[in-house]
Order: structure tokens, then sequence, then C-alpha cells
DNA sequence: ACGTTTAGTTCGGACATCGACGAAAAGAGG
DNA sequence: CCTCTTTTCGTCGATGTCCGAACTAAACGT
């Protein structure tokens, strides 16, 4: 007999306390959301459910008006459907993707619709209070903008260049952002709105945001982001983002490299982002020539440091086997140079298994995919069940 | 508007098709065989759900013999409980640890009793078809010896210390098992066995099984096994396997660490398993001493070694932050070398927030630890639902 | 005008789950 | 020894969920 067994359980909650209505009405919620399917009989083929079944579940989420009904013109031969859509005034998702010097905040709906979005400057080191005061000054201005109530924001996401604990919503001794150590960034939002907030690790977000624009064959995917310091993401073969236990998981920005002893901002010598981020690149150019930096210079040492980059995924590649690399951050302006660079190191030093079948890219949403994955994991939380629940009508 | 987004949804199956009935049969199983509950009623206290309902979910248990029913001795005040157990005579499961020179075989029943337990010599580079005749006839041989009929045979599980693709049950393009390549081990059991015969990496099985033996906080783990190779099995924040794309994830033994150009087996230079492996030592001490290492040099070499695995695990620790990182293989029988070489270096390298709660141990099941994680991916695969339905009575 | 096609609703039956009640099996106490 | 209490387990009707069949609705084609 074995010491002590466990057998792959539920880490908290019993199968058998779920609530299968609320379920259901989520995943046809996330259907109609994704787009899969527009029309009632379209939910039942997609899902398998008898017509029926699917119109009852639909109710609660009319009742609510998460979901709204249009009028389909017609065209084909029999009755046109009633169009299915999010219902563009059921709420909205306030969504920030705060980097170390600038930020983007944008306004959506849960049909992932961008109603605003705009870029201010954020340097983190001010400290959380004037940051995040700026933060919701800006939002309480794009809101009244567009004329939309505070009340109707149903959801803040926010995302910071930080280790994040994403349960308490807290940064984690966070390496550039001081006074910001344990600082509750939800608590900081509640004067102003009552919805709740999530936290994330902006480089998190990201590969959420690329992961979901693709199809789900192409997870597990890791998104590398190269700026001034260097951070991963990390999305499973389920699609589940991986935070790690202290919500650290994807810092390889200060991986030791052999053969380099540079002094990095964290304390020790030799950390990957101290020689080959993109911040460490324009030092670099800035003490050389002395400003004026040249492109056949500047592309040069992104290939350089792509290559240095390169051997720190090619670890990756052999430890997580991931289906898709994809290349992000401020480095990959110079994207011919940054994918050859890394390309050419992982394919070499990697085992051909697990590179055969790899794809390495660069970024197809740019600068947008941290904004992108908010607004994505704001979206998956208000029509998961537990978001339905609290949409719900005074059931408890 | 986003251009494609796929909202995390379910992969393959609807939850709209999921036999709710067979779940909740399959997790009352998994309860009984974990010991979480040995009653009907200490069922219903667990899961939440009334008394009746458990009773009628046990009912198809029962009826295939799955589960057991035994009088209680009395004892408590009430009318004493029908004890609940796993069905001995319901069927075993064979499980196979086959290492490149030795293996390790075993029959159990569905409740983790190990009925029979035996070592063999497996030389992996004699090819699939002796290896796998030899373990078959073993396996007869140790059915006969207990007198088991073939036929309650219900799964076989095999380790392989290859990459394996799980799905197909074939090794992958495996380092150092010629002709094992695409190999159908699955359907070499076909002539004497019908039961389904699952394949995996050794070293997953063996961090499956560490991660079972131990509380569910405890995940995510890795689990680095260090014997004539290295590599790494991986236990994600919910239990699962990471297997990655191709079943190639965890394979760092060919991961490269600059300062070393020690010629590897896979043709490359400078991996970390050509020089601080097991096996790597060995040759060293066989190489210098000529054939008599001494052990004060034996454990120096080992700690050195250790320290060179650790640079890769602090590695891991920034990449992937676990919350135990669990070191076996042939190399712990250095244990307090091995310990103090990684604790070393990971401690001084990573970040203090990715080893804040970090534990660094050694295998509690030593070598047992993969043929108890083969039991044990046998256990819940027969337990699933999926498992349980093939079980049942003609449905289909 | 009438059939055809597709969409959506209504309704009764099959099944799942629950809570209440009662029976069974033990110890406690007179 | 008999009765009460306690705990377990089975049974049964009430309620709710899901399905499929039948029906209504709304378009097109002939």
């Amino acid at each position: 007999m074995l010491p002590w067994l466990n057998l792959g359980l539920p880490r908290t909650t019993s199968p058998a306390q779920t609530n299968h209505a609320l379920n259901l009405s989520s995943y046809l919620a996330r259907l109609v959301a994704s787009g899969q399917a527009t029309s009632r009989s379209e939910l039942a083929r997609v899902t398998g459910l008898a017509r029926s079944t699917v119109s009852e579940h639909l109710l609660p989420l009319l009742r609510i008006g998460l979901i709204a009904e249009h009028e389909a013109e017609a065209g084909a031969r029999g009755r046109p459907p009633s169009v299915l859509t999010l219902n563009p005034q059921a709420g909205v998702i306030l969504a920030a993707d705060i980097g170390a010097a600038k930020g983007r905040l944008a306004i959506a709906d849960f049909g992932q619709h961008f109603i605003v979005e705009r870029s201010i400057q954020t340097d983190v080191a001010r400290g959380p209070d004037t940051v995040l005061a700026e933060v919701r000054t800006a939002f309480l201005q794009m809101l009244a903008e567009r004329q939309i109530d505070a009340r109707n924001v149903r959801l803040i996401v926010v995302g910071l260049p930080a280790p994040v604990d994403f349960a308490s919503g807290m940064p984690v001794r966070p390496p550039i952002m001081p006074g910001w150590d344990n600082y509750p960034v939800p608590a900081s939002f509640q004067q102003e709105f009552s919805a709740p907030v999530l936290v994330d690790n902006d480089v998190n977000l990201m590969a959420l945001g690329e992961a979901r624009c693709r199809p789900a064959t192409q997870c597990p995917l890791l998104y590398v982001k190269a700026s001034t310091g260097i951070g991963c993401g990390i999305v499973t073969h389920d699609g589940q983002l991986h935070r790690g236990a202290d919500g650290a998981a994807g810092d390889i920005g200060h991986v030791r490299v052999p053969g380099h002893e540079e002094p990095c901002r964290c304390g020790a010598y030799g950390c990957i982002e101290a020689f080959a981020s993109y911040g460490a690149i324009l030092r670099k150019v800035g003490g050389d020539v002395g400003g004026d930096p040249g492109e056949a210079q500047l592309s040069a040492l992104v290939r350089t440091a792509a290559g240095e980059i390169g051997e720190v995924i090619a670890m990756l590649v052999h430890f997580f086997n991931p289906a898709v690399i994809v290349l992000g951050g401020r480095m990959t302006q110079f994207g011919d140079e940054m994918l050859a660079g890394v390309r050419s190191v992982v394919y070499r030093r990697a085992l051909p298994l697990a590179t055969r079948k790899l794809s390495v890219e660069l970024s197809t949403l740019g600068n947008r995919a941290g904004i992108i994955g908010a607004v994505v994991l704001g979206v998956e939380h208000v029509l998961s069940p537990q978001g339905l629940r609290s949409m719900m009508p005074t059931t408890e």
C-alpha cells in the first residue's frame, strides 16, 4: 500500500457541487462571445444539446442582458435565425497594461470590441499611489468621453511588469518597482469603482492574448518578451496560464549565462537581461558611439543578443517542449534579425525531436498583445460560471 | 474586434456531452481508492451529495465488482457502516518501469496494493522485440505464481527511458534505444493480453508517483532524475503531467552548459548529462583511477556534478517556479552531497522570490518511484470516467 | 397558393437528485 | 432484558433537468 495517495482529485471544489446549469450557461455564453455560434440552432449543433435545452439555458443570459438578439436579414432558405451577440450595453471591462515607462489603457465590451484605447506615460518608479491614481483618472476621463456610467464597469484588469500573486492581486518583490511590494492594487480602485479587480503579470497577459488569437492546437505556447527586461509567459496544453507557486513563473530575465559578467540591476552578475535585453543594447550603443547608433550597428547587436536569448529559449524548448514560441517586446522592431538570431540558435541547439514541429514566430499582436490579453482575461472571467453567478439576480 | 478568438474553450469535448453519472461514479471510486472515504455516509459528507445519491451512483460500481463491501467491526455508537474498498478481485494492473539497464515489474490491484514486485535486467540496446518479450514472459510468470488469470489484467502501464507519444504509445526518436523509434509498444502486448496499454516516459511516471504521494499543495512539482542520463518530470499546478507538444518535455539532459565541451552521446558537445550525470562520473573515476573509485573521491565528484545540475535547476526554478523539486535517480545514493550541491547553487542563483517557499528534497520513494507512478497512472486511468465506461455492461 | 427548408417553442416523458421517512444494527442505561 | 439513542442505509415521492416529438413561425421556390 502506498504511503498516502491523492489520486489526481480536484484540489478544492467537489465536482458534485458544481452548478451544471451555470456551467452550461457559461459555455453557451463563451461560444457566442468567441463567434463560434450565432444562433440557437447553431449552439445546439456545436454543443450537441437539444435545441430546447439551449433555449432554456439561454433564458437567464437574455434576462440579465448579457446576450442580445437581433433580427437577421434573410438570404438563406428557411426562417432566418435570431442572431445572438454579446450585448454591448451589458457593461464594459477596463483594461490596463502598465509597462515600466509606457502603458496602454482600454475600455472593451464583452464582445471584445475595443471602445476606447489610449497610451499613457507610466513611470512605475514614482510609486503605486501616483501611477494608479493617474490610471484611475484616465479611466474616468475615457468613460466620460464615451458617456459610460462608472456603474457599468463590470471588471477591471491590470497588467504589471512584476511578479503578481494572482489570488490577492498584489505585486510580490518586484525588482524594478520600488514601493509596489505587496501593494494592494485592487483596493486602490475600490473608491471609484465597485467592480472586482484582477491583477496579473504583464507578460502573462501578452501570452494569453497571443494564445487566444490562435487555434488551440498551438498550445503549449511560450511568449518571450525582450524589451527593457526579458520575461516569458507560459500557456499550458489546456490553454491555462501557468503562474507557478508564487506567481513568479516565466521570470527568465535573471537566468545566468556563463561567459558573461555584466552587472544586473537585480544585484547579480551575468543575467541574460543585463546584456541581451533591448535596454542593454541601447546602453551599449549609447556608451560606445555617443547617441547616434546607426541602423546597421543596432541590427547587428540585436542579432547577437537574439542569439544569446536563443540559447535560453533552446533550454526552455528542451524543458517545456512547446508547440509555438512567440517573440514579442520592443526588440521585435528588428523583427527579421530577432527571428533569424533566435531561430538559428534554437534549431542548432535543441534536439530535433523537440523542434520538429516547433514554430518560432514574431508576435502577431505587437504592442497590443498585453491589452488584448487583459481584455481576454476579463471576458473569460466575466463569462466563467463564477462570473455569471455574480450577475444572476438574487438567488443568494 | 480581435482577429480570431478562442476563449479558453475545451479543446475537444463539449462539456454538454460529458456523462454526469459516470463522472460522479468516477469521483466516488477515486475517493474510495485514495482512502478519503470508506462508507456511504462518509462519501456523502465529503462530496456534499445526498446519501441516496451516493448509494445510487455506487450501485454500478458494486455491480461490476470494482468496489466491495465488508462488514465493519462495531466500536462506535450506532449501526456500523459497511466499509467500502476497491475489490482486490476486480482485476490487476501490470506495471513495468523499464530503465536503460535494469527494470522493475509489478502486479498491483486497484487499491494500490502491490501483489508482486520484481527486478529484471533490461538491456534496451538489444531492441524492443527482445526486451518486451522478456517483460511479457516475466509478467506471465508472475501471474502464474499468484494464480491470476491473464483475463483479469485490466490495464498495462509501461515506462520507457525515452520520449513517448502518449496518445499512440510509441517512443519518439529515443537517443539511447536503437530500434525503438516508433515501435508500437501497445501492439506487442496484444497477443498475450487484451487489456489496453499505456506507455509513458519513465521520468514522467516517477514525477507522478512522487506528486501523488504528497499533498496537492506541493504542486507544481519538478522531479529531476540523475542517473545514466538526466531527465525531468513536470507536474503542473492542477496535478497533471505536462508532456509537451511532442511528449519530449523534461528532456533537460541535453541542455548545453557553456564552459564544458565534453562530447555527448547525442552528438553535440557540452550537454549537462555528458559531464554531470552519474554515468559521466563513473566514466571519470573509471578512467582516472582505473576501477577503484574510493568513496571520498566519488562523493566529491557527486557534489561538483550536483552543483552543475543545480545551475540548470536554478534556471528551471526561474522559468517554472515550482513548489517542490524532488531529486531522484542513482546519484541520490549520495543523498547528502547531492542535496547540498543542488541547494547551495539553487538558493544562490535563483531570485529569492522563487525560492522563498521552494523546497528541494530527495525522492521519498527512491527507486520505486517509477513503478509506483506507473501504478498510479494505471489506477487513475481505470477509475477515470473513460476507464469506467469500458467496464460498464453493454450500454453501447 | 403550396410545398420545402430552417428556426424556435411547447409539452410530456425519462431520468437525476433531493429530503423525509422508516428499517437495521449497534451501544447505553435502567 | 427491554427500551432509548445513535449512526447507517434503503425506499419513495417531489422537484427539477434534459430530451425528442410535435407544433408554430418565417423565409424561399415553383
